[in-house]
DNA sequence: ACTTGACCCTGTAGTTGCTACAGGGTGTGC
DNA sequence: GCACACCCTGTAGCAACTACAGGGTCAAGT
């Protein structure tokens, strides 16, 4: 198939799989005497492989590792265990970091509960003090 | 003072203070004889709200709001309060897409508990696979 | 035979918020 | 007069695409 029909059928951009290969993530496939890219059934299964991670969140690097990982099919996967168990670190990670971050931002809305002029208004107070920041450290007071 | 100082003071790098001179974050300074440029107290004010700005995970096109809304403080300070339910608003859904992501990899990852190789391993087979992923809407089975 | 339109090609620039140079000039202390 | 820290401009890199520009190919319709 052209990689029109390729893209379509996993639900990305034309581009997208031109990037995949340039990124060596999809092998370079045979050329019709036009020179149009013809894919087969391995090439969609390992766009789709790739998608599958890429919806995850997996970074393209680590994608390749799991593609390395899956062509040798013999070798212990407690590689690919470990690779995952980084993914599930890493969004934990970033789930209380963002927690965090609604936090500060609740309580600074909290600032401004009422209707005032922006002179007045105790969230832009606080963006320019915040004396938690360690911004804030050398000053006096 | 000039940048190196600047840049200290609030914790960040001499280019990122460059950086947003040139995004137009912060006002071209004057310039000592030698070309250096050379900073006073309502720079370093105005970097200290954008550095605030940024551990917010606020973006630049809306710090550069924000400053245009402490500019002016005779005005309404809806603008603000609009301006940060969006933040927050963000930050919910990015909280809540991570919790999802967190899920599917967590239940990706009980597919292989136990040490095997790569073709067993569940992981793998469900990244082939994951029937649930629209990709997969035009098989049979 | 000719044209239209959908598709394909390569290559490059843009996105975001910096960071990291390269290749140069300036200032200060010894 | 020299070393060294600091400053300057400008450009390239990161991640994972997206969006062209400027061309070629192909199939259907007239």
């Amino acid at each position: 198939m052209r990689i029109g029909e390729l893209a379509k059928r996993v639900g990305c951009d034309v581009e997208t799989v031109r990037y995949y290969e340039k990124e060596g993530l999809l092998a370079k496939p045979n050329r019709e005497s036009s020179g149009y890219r013809d894919y087969g059934a391995a090439d969609l299964e390992t766009l789709q492989f790739i998608r599958h991670c890429r919806s995850l969140g997996i970074k393209l690097t680590e994608i390749k590792q799991l593609l390395n990982f899956r062509c040798r099919p013999e070798e212990d996967c407690s590689g690919v265990n470990a690779l995952l168990d980084i993914q599930i670190t890493r969004v934990e990670e970033q789930i209380t970091a963002m927690g965090l971050l609604k936090a500060q931002l609740q309580s600074l809305r909290k600032e401004c509960e009422h209707r005032q002029t922006n002179r007045e208004c105790g969230i832009l107070q606080s963006l320019n003090q915040m004396r938690q920041c360690p911004c804030h450290r050398n000053e006096v007071g």
